[in-house]
DNA sequence: GTGAAAGCGCTAACAT
DNA sequence: ATGTTAGCGCTTTCAC
């Protein structure tokens, strides 16, 4: 019963007002059938005493917390190197902020266990009215967990295996990898490497599917080397693999920014020329990824976008009236800058 | 009224073990004064239905909201730019989730207006208990903010002129720039360049006054170059004018590993040899320093133990009583890598 | 157009 | 040792 001193309740606000409760009720929630002038005084009194309505009664009332929630299961060590989330999140903020919406988020290390019980405690307890998903999986077993515990969520990605689950997704997602292959292939690249990321991401499937396809129809068949996590050492060791080969790539695509940046560590350390000697793809279009040198080649995705967009969605599921527009999510999209050149001759 | 379909109250879980409420809420409290065989019943009851108190109800009732909140007023481009926060935070979930609190995130622009309504709104609503301060700035408005709306709070990092703000810091803060000084000195360097954040941050002027003064000692002066941001792009232009000047500096010490990296791309690009010509340091130790080429020498911190060590901070505020020990925050330390080298011939 | 009254699910003081 | 009861602050019928 700590500090309740100075925290004004509904009835304060009344009793200035001189109304009843149900007035300012009423006022607050614009739901009408009040006078203009009564309506004045109470948004006047509301506004002298400072008083927001309380969180847990309303959520009491009314089973809206207005809170999303967002569990997010990977070790300490890959939230350091990718700062993919804040952006994401941020996004999603400039949608939920307006609207009177927190957001819940929950960092968990890389526990299947713990991630679900986690969505568990949350829905149980009421905590949020809804939750928004991250890095669709092969045979995700969060869409039924949580139609299950009757929550609202939204994923990030394609769902598996075409499942009902709500989502958003880019305008092409795609397109910044078919463009990639092409932009290889252009500069004249026929051993190519594509180091993929673990296999139980939606993603990482479908992108290094279409990219051996787009690859294929010019004839050239990629070299595919799998990640079991999105690892820099992994990217390292991978990248030296490979070019110990007899017939050493000169190009190797990686899943993200942040292997292909430890790929091209381990090439340079090698004494092998970027772009000269081999070209180096990425995917995100991390910051950092600009300010290297050679600055990276990479595919671009609006993640800002992608999380309001994300936010927006689930508002609807909500019953909010007013979440804004649904955004478009801009296509992924091929940036060119240092990392890729010509092919070395053979 | 949705989906309020299958949620046991405690009410059922009463009925359904034949007790009434009250017992059902001392068995769950462990407030004792409850039959042994009688706590029993009721837990297999609350099994059995997986009934949990509903935090709204129990947050109306106690003032208790098990959350804390966080809010964290960057620009996006800065937060994609660095994963600091991330490890933070999983440092403090890690505290926080076996007691049951959850971790209400604001991520905003940089909107000092947007901040502090942000934490009014969160206080007002009460929808947490407590927050967690990151960032420590000169002047800060926070504290004072916090204490009028009677809110806890633990400031990760210093607290502006002896403030009593509570706080947690890493046992030896400032031997890691001490240290890089030491090291760059050892190495022959006399004309050293150090690259400092924004001045409104109160670790940037501690930290860039302790490495002035441990070089001073020796006799050296250093350039000092203010970012007005922690931002790539100023460190890029920055180092590009050290380079251009006619003493031009052996060595470059950045306020962190992102414009670290940025100013080494740099100089790469102008031709310059790191750390042949050029020593860099960064600051905070991020993965991709490990795996660039050359491997940034740096300052590491523990990030996840700060933030765990101010969740338990925060939570003996709060009057949890097993918050766990208070953890030891590891000193601040030199990592050599690559970028730094012998100082080249004068 | 406005107010009175009934809970939402829980905890804690008070009875028994 | 266990049960009864009175709210916490709000929204929402339902009277007036």
């Amino acid at each position: 019963m700590r500090e309740n001193v100075g925290r004004p309740t509904i009835d304060d606000v009344a009793a200035l007002a001189g109304v009843s409760r149900s007035a300012v009720s009423k006022v607050m929630n614009e739901r009408g059938g009040i006078s203009a002038k009564t309506a004045a005084a109470v948004r006047e009194a509301a506004a002298k005493l400072k008083w927001v309505p309380s969180a847990a009664a309303v959520a009491l009332r009314g089973a809206r917390t207005r809170s999303v929630g967002m569990v997010i299961a990977r070790s300490t060590d890959l939230l350091a190197a990718d700062p993919y989330f804040a952006v994401m999140i941020s996004g999603a903020e400039q949608v939920l902020a307006p609207l009177g919406y927190g957001l819940q988020l929950h960092l968990l290390g890389d526990d299947p266990e713990a991630e679900m019980a986690t969505y568990r405690k949350l829905a149980r307890e009421r905590r949020v009215d809804g939750f928004l998903l991250t890095e669709s999986r092969i045979g995700d077993p969060r869409f039924a967990l949580l139609r299950d515990l009757g929550q609202q969520a939204v994923l990030i990605g394609i769902p598996w295996q075409d499942d009902p689950q709500p989502h958003v997704q880019s305008a092409a997602p795609l397109r910044g990898v078919l463009d990639t292959a092409r932009h290889l292939l252009d500069l004249g690249h026929r051993r190519i490497a594509y180091v993929s990321g673990p296999d139980d991401r939606v993603h990482t499937v479908q992108r290094r599917e279409a990219f051996v396809t787009a690859l294929r129809e010019s004839g050239v068949t990629p070299t595919i080397a799998g990640a079991r996590r999105f690892d820099s050492l992994e990217a390292r060791t991978i990248t030296e693999d490979l070019l110990r080969m007899p017939d050493r790539p000169t190009a190797i695509v990686f899943a993200n920014d942040m292997m292909a940046l430890a790929g091209m560590g381990a090439a340079q350390r090698a004494g092998i020329d970027v772009p000269g000697s081999l070209s180096v793809v990425g995917y995100d279009d991390l910051p950092i990824g600009e300010w290297h040198y050679p600055a990276l080649t990479t595919v671009a995705q609006d993640l800002a976008a992608i999380g309001a967009a994300a936010a927006v969605a689930l508002l609807r599921l909500l019953g909010e009236e007013r979440p804004g527009q649904q955004p478009d999510i801009p296509p992924t999209r091929l940036v060119i800058r240092e990392s890729t050149g010509t092919a070395p001759p053979a």
